[in-house]
DNA sequence: ATGGTCGGCTTCCGA
Protein backbone atom coordinates (compact mmCIF):
# COMPACT_ATOMS: atom_id res chain seq x y z
CA UNK A 1 0.00 0.00 0.00
CA UNK A 2 1.37 3.38 -1.09
CA UNK A 3 0.21 6.36 1.27
CA UNK A 4 1.30 9.71 0.22
CA UNK A 5 1.08 13.32 1.78
CA UNK A 6 0.70 16.55 -0.20
CA UNK A 7 0.11 20.18 0.67
CA UNK A 8 -1.47 21.00 -2.22
CA UNK A 9 -1.89 25.05 -1.50
CA UNK A 10 -5.20 25.64 -2.65
CA UNK A 11 -7.23 22.48 -5.00
CA UNK A 12 -8.76 25.31 -7.53
CA UNK A 13 -5.43 26.39 -8.27
CA UNK A 14 -3.41 23.38 -8.04
CA UNK A 15 -6.37 20.19 -9.65
CA UNK A 16 -4.46 20.02 -13.33
CA UNK A 17 -1.59 19.12 -11.58
CA UNK A 18 -2.65 17.01 -9.25
CA UNK A 19 -4.40 14.57 -11.35
CA UNK A 20 -1.63 14.53 -13.25
CA UNK A 21 0.51 13.52 -9.84
CA UNK A 22 -1.92 10.76 -9.07
CA UNK A 23 -1.55 9.64 -12.83
CA UNK A 24 1.88 9.28 -12.33
CA UNK A 25 2.64 8.17 -8.73
CA UNK A 26 -0.12 5.90 -8.51
CA UNK A 27 -0.68 6.29 -4.80
CA UNK A 28 -3.43 4.38 -2.85
CA UNK A 29 -4.18 6.76 -0.38
CA UNK A 30 -3.37 10.15 -0.54
CA UNK A 31 -3.52 12.65 2.45
CA UNK A 32 -4.07 16.55 1.20
CA UNK A 33 -3.82 19.40 3.07
CA UNK A 34 -4.32 23.09 2.85
CA UNK A 35 -7.14 22.50 0.09
CA UNK A 36 -8.39 26.16 0.95
CA UNK A 37 -12.53 25.12 0.26
CA UNK A 38 -15.33 24.24 1.81
CA UNK A 39 -16.57 20.83 1.70
CA UNK A 40 -19.22 21.94 -0.87
CA UNK A 41 -16.55 24.10 -3.02
CA UNK A 42 -14.35 20.84 -3.05
CA UNK A 43 -14.43 19.24 -6.56
CA UNK A 44 -14.84 16.20 -5.61
CA UNK A 45 -16.69 14.67 -8.66
CA UNK A 46 -12.81 15.46 -10.29
CA UNK A 47 -11.93 12.33 -7.99
CA UNK A 48 -14.71 10.42 -8.08
CA UNK A 49 -15.19 10.07 -11.54
CA UNK A 50 -11.64 8.60 -11.23
CA UNK A 51 -12.37 5.93 -9.16
CA UNK A 52 -11.19 8.13 -5.71
CA UNK A 53 -12.94 8.04 -2.37
CA UNK A 54 -13.30 11.23 -0.90
CA UNK A 55 -13.82 12.83 2.35
CA UNK A 56 -13.00 16.41 3.18
CA UNK A 57 -13.39 18.27 6.44
CA UNK A 58 -13.16 22.02 4.74
CA UNK A 59 -13.00 25.60 5.44
CA UNK A 60 -13.65 28.38 3.46
CA UNK A 61 -10.40 30.23 2.44
CA UNK A 62 -7.99 28.66 4.41
CA UNK A 63 -6.69 25.31 5.67
CA UNK A 64 -8.97 21.89 5.13
CA UNK A 65 -7.89 18.40 4.98
CA UNK A 66 -8.76 15.45 2.57
CA UNK A 67 -8.36 12.12 1.82
CA UNK A 68 -8.29 9.99 -1.11
CA UNK A 69 -8.39 6.38 -1.38
CA UNK A 70 -8.89 3.72 -3.91
CA UNK A 71 -10.63 1.44 -1.11
CA UNK A 72 -13.56 2.63 0.67
CA UNK A 73 -12.58 5.27 3.34
CA UNK A 74 -14.83 4.46 6.80
CA UNK A 75 -14.91 5.56 10.72
CA UNK A 76 -14.17 9.11 9.61
CA UNK A 77 -12.92 11.87 12.14
CA UNK A 78 -13.08 15.07 11.60
CA UNK A 79 -11.25 17.46 13.89
CA UNK A 80 -8.72 17.19 16.42
CA UNK A 81 -10.15 16.52 20.04
CA UNK A 82 -9.34 18.01 22.87
CA UNK A 83 -11.21 21.87 21.88
CA UNK A 84 -14.55 22.20 21.66
CA UNK A 85 -14.03 25.95 20.53
CA UNK A 86 -11.27 24.96 17.42
CA UNK A 87 -13.11 24.98 14.73
CA UNK A 88 -10.17 24.94 11.96
CA UNK A 89 -10.06 22.34 9.81
CA UNK A 90 -6.45 20.78 10.27
CA UNK A 91 -7.65 17.29 11.07
CA UNK A 92 -9.04 14.29 9.84
CA UNK A 93 -8.60 10.64 10.37
CA UNK A 94 -10.30 7.31 9.13
CA UNK A 95 -9.92 3.34 8.89
CA UNK A 96 -8.88 2.70 5.19
CA UNK A 97 -7.55 -0.60 3.57
CA UNK A 98 -6.45 -2.05 7.30
CA UNK A 99 -4.94 0.90 8.35
CA UNK A 100 -6.03 3.98 10.54
CA UNK A 101 -4.68 7.12 8.48
CA UNK A 102 -4.62 10.52 9.53
CA UNK A 103 -4.06 13.78 6.94
CA UNK A 104 -2.81 16.47 9.47
CA UNK A 105 -2.10 20.11 8.85
CA UNK A 106 -0.47 21.25 12.11
CA UNK A 107 -0.77 25.67 12.80
CA UNK A 108 2.30 27.73 11.57
CA UNK A 109 2.64 29.47 14.58
CA UNK A 110 4.60 32.58 13.40
CA UNK A 111 5.33 34.93 14.47
CA UNK A 112 6.75 33.63 17.50
CA UNK A 113 6.33 34.22 20.50
CA UNK A 114 2.90 35.36 20.12
CA UNK A 115 -1.08 33.98 20.46
CA UNK A 116 -0.73 32.24 17.34
CA UNK A 117 2.46 30.58 18.49
CA UNK A 118 0.60 29.73 21.71
CA UNK A 119 -2.16 28.06 19.05
CA UNK A 120 0.35 25.63 17.58
CA UNK A 121 1.86 24.45 20.83
CA UNK A 122 -1.48 24.27 22.28
CA UNK A 123 -3.05 22.14 18.76
CA UNK A 124 0.28 20.28 19.03
CA UNK A 125 -0.35 19.00 22.48
CA UNK A 126 -3.57 17.92 21.17
CA UNK A 127 -2.18 15.94 18.84
CA UNK A 128 0.25 14.33 21.19
CA UNK A 129 -2.64 12.91 23.42
CA UNK A 130 -4.70 11.91 20.37
CA UNK A 131 -1.75 10.03 19.20
CA UNK A 132 -1.31 8.19 22.31
CA UNK A 133 -5.09 6.40 22.20
CA UNK A 134 -4.09 5.53 18.40
CA UNK A 135 -0.45 3.78 19.57
CA UNK A 136 -2.70 1.90 22.45
CA UNK A 137 -4.88 0.53 19.67
CA UNK A 138 -1.77 -1.57 18.33
CA UNK A 139 -3.14 -1.67 14.73
CA UNK A 140 -1.19 0.07 11.49
CA UNK A 141 -1.63 3.44 12.05
CA UNK A 142 0.28 6.51 9.66
CA UNK A 143 -0.19 10.02 10.88
CA UNK A 144 0.88 12.39 7.81
CA UNK A 145 0.84 15.61 6.97
CA UNK A 146 2.27 19.51 7.48
CA UNK A 147 3.55 19.34 10.77
CA UNK A 148 5.38 23.10 10.25
CA UNK A 149 7.84 21.94 12.50
CA UNK A 150 11.92 21.54 10.88
CA UNK A 151 12.92 18.25 13.31
CA UNK A 152 16.52 19.01 13.11
CA UNK A 153 19.07 21.71 11.90
CA UNK A 154 19.79 18.96 9.21
CA UNK A 155 16.79 19.42 7.85
CA UNK A 156 16.53 22.69 6.48
CA UNK A 157 19.59 24.48 4.44
CA UNK A 158 20.66 27.67 6.50
CA UNK A 159 19.24 26.90 10.34
CA UNK A 160 20.82 30.06 11.46
CA UNK A 161 17.68 31.74 9.05
CA UNK A 162 15.23 29.88 10.81
CA UNK A 163 16.75 30.32 14.26
CA UNK A 164 13.70 32.55 15.55
CA UNK A 165 10.98 30.62 13.21
CA UNK A 166 8.14 28.93 14.60
CA UNK A 167 9.02 26.37 12.52
CA UNK A 168 12.08 25.62 13.99
CA UNK A 169 11.46 26.81 17.74
CA UNK A 170 12.90 25.05 20.30
CA UNK A 171 9.24 24.53 21.57
CA UNK A 172 8.11 23.14 18.45
CA UNK A 173 11.00 20.88 18.28
CA UNK A 174 10.29 19.68 21.55
CA UNK A 175 6.74 18.41 20.43
CA UNK A 176 8.02 16.50 17.58
CA UNK A 177 10.58 15.09 19.66
CA UNK A 178 7.28 13.88 22.40
CA UNK A 179 5.83 12.27 19.43
CA UNK A 180 8.88 10.04 18.53
CA UNK A 181 9.72 9.35 22.04
CA UNK A 182 6.04 7.94 22.04
CA UNK A 183 7.11 5.26 19.65
CA UNK A 184 6.38 6.73 16.04
CA UNK A 185 9.08 6.07 13.47
CA UNK A 186 9.52 9.18 11.44
CA UNK A 187 9.73 7.17 7.89
CA UNK A 188 11.63 9.21 5.73
CA UNK A 189 14.62 9.42 8.36
CA UNK A 190 13.82 5.55 8.75
CA UNK A 191 14.64 4.95 5.48
CA UNK A 192 17.21 8.33 4.52
CA UNK A 193 19.45 8.30 7.37
CA UNK A 194 21.27 11.21 6.32
CA UNK A 195 21.00 13.94 3.82
CA UNK A 196 18.83 16.68 3.12
CA UNK A 197 14.92 15.21 2.18
CA UNK A 198 13.26 18.68 2.00
CA UNK A 199 9.26 18.87 0.91
CA UNK A 200 8.77 22.91 1.29
CA UNK A 201 10.47 25.98 -0.44
CA UNK A 202 9.12 28.97 -0.25
CA UNK A 203 8.12 30.72 -3.32
CA UNK A 204 9.95 33.59 -2.69
CA UNK A 205 13.85 34.83 -3.26
CA UNK A 206 14.22 31.40 -5.32
CA UNK A 207 14.38 29.19 -2.51
CA UNK A 208 13.90 25.95 -5.05
CA UNK A 209 15.93 27.51 -7.33
CA UNK A 210 18.77 27.65 -4.40
CA UNK A 211 17.55 24.42 -3.32
CA UNK A 212 16.45 26.67 0.15
CA UNK A 213 14.61 24.02 1.02
CA UNK A 214 13.31 22.71 4.97
CA UNK A 215 11.59 19.19 5.59
CA UNK A 216 8.35 19.87 7.28
CA UNK A 217 6.26 17.58 5.44
CA UNK A 218 6.17 13.86 7.43
CA UNK A 219 4.56 10.02 7.94
CA UNK A 220 4.58 8.93 11.64
CA UNK A 221 3.99 5.17 11.25
CA UNK A 222 2.85 3.37 14.87
CA UNK A 223 5.16 0.44 15.40
CA UNK A 224 2.60 -1.92 13.86
CA UNK A 225 2.90 -0.13 10.65
CA UNK A 226 6.99 0.50 10.80
CA UNK A 227 7.37 -3.41 10.65
CA UNK A 228 5.74 -3.37 7.07
CA UNK A 229 7.65 -0.37 6.01
CA UNK A 230 9.45 -0.44 2.48
CA UNK A 231 10.32 3.10 1.33
CA UNK A 232 9.84 6.37 1.95
CA UNK A 233 10.64 8.83 -1.14
CA UNK A 234 9.92 12.81 -1.69
CA UNK A 235 8.57 13.70 -4.42
CA UNK A 236 10.46 16.24 -5.50
CA UNK A 237 10.49 17.24 -9.14
CA UNK A 238 6.58 17.78 -8.57
CA UNK A 239 8.12 21.18 -6.87
CA UNK A 240 9.91 22.64 -10.37
CA UNK A 241 6.78 22.53 -12.45
CA UNK A 242 4.45 25.36 -13.94
CA UNK A 243 2.09 26.41 -11.33
CA UNK A 244 3.21 23.72 -8.46
CA UNK A 245 2.60 23.52 -4.80
CA UNK A 246 5.25 25.18 -2.78
CA UNK A 247 5.43 21.75 -1.40
CA UNK A 248 6.47 18.51 -2.16
CA UNK A 249 4.36 14.81 -1.92
CA UNK A 250 5.95 12.06 0.21
CA UNK A 251 4.97 8.49 0.45
CA UNK A 252 5.63 5.56 2.18
CA UNK A 253 5.05 2.17 0.61
CA UNK A 254 3.98 -0.52 3.03
CA UNK A 255 3.98 -4.15 2.48
CA UNK A 256 1.04 -5.20 4.95
CA UNK A 257 0.90 -8.50 5.76
CA UNK A 258 -2.02 -9.61 7.50
CA UNK A 259 -5.72 -9.83 6.06
CA UNK A 260 -6.83 -6.63 6.90
CA UNK A 261 -4.63 -5.40 4.17
CA UNK A 262 -7.06 -6.01 1.85
CA UNK A 263 -9.96 -3.34 0.52
CA UNK A 264 -12.76 -6.25 1.50
CA UNK A 265 -13.34 -3.97 4.46
CA UNK A 266 -15.63 -4.82 7.28
CA UNK A 267 -14.63 -2.73 10.47
CA UNK A 268 -11.40 -2.95 11.79
C1' DA B 1 18.05 46.55 5.48
C1' DT B 2 14.76 45.18 2.26
C1' DG B 3 11.99 42.76 -0.85
C1' DG B 4 10.65 38.99 -2.95
C1' DT B 5 5.80 35.04 -4.53
C1' DC B 6 1.71 32.72 -4.29
C1' DG B 7 -3.76 31.53 -3.33
C1' DG B 8 -8.13 32.93 -2.06
C1' DC B 9 -10.88 36.55 -1.49
C1' DT B 10 -11.51 40.99 -1.64
C1' DT B 11 -9.02 45.45 -1.64
C1' DC B 12 -5.74 42.41 2.59
C1' DC B 13 -4.34 37.99 5.16
C1' DG B 14 -1.94 33.83 5.73
C1' DA B 15 2.03 31.41 4.43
Amino acid sequence: MKIATFNINGIKARLPRLLEWLEEAAPDVVCLQEIKSSDETFPRLEFETRDWHVETHGQKGFNGVALLARAPIREVLRGLPGDPEDHQARYIEADIGGVRVASIYAPNGNPAPGPKFDYKLAWLDRLITHARGLLALERPVVLAGDYNIIPTPQDCHDPDSWKDDALFRPESRAKWRTLIYQGWTDAIRQCHPVGDCFTFWDYQRGAWQRDDGIRIDHLLLSPQAADCLRAAEVDRLVRGREKASDHAPVWVRLALHDSKSGASGGKN
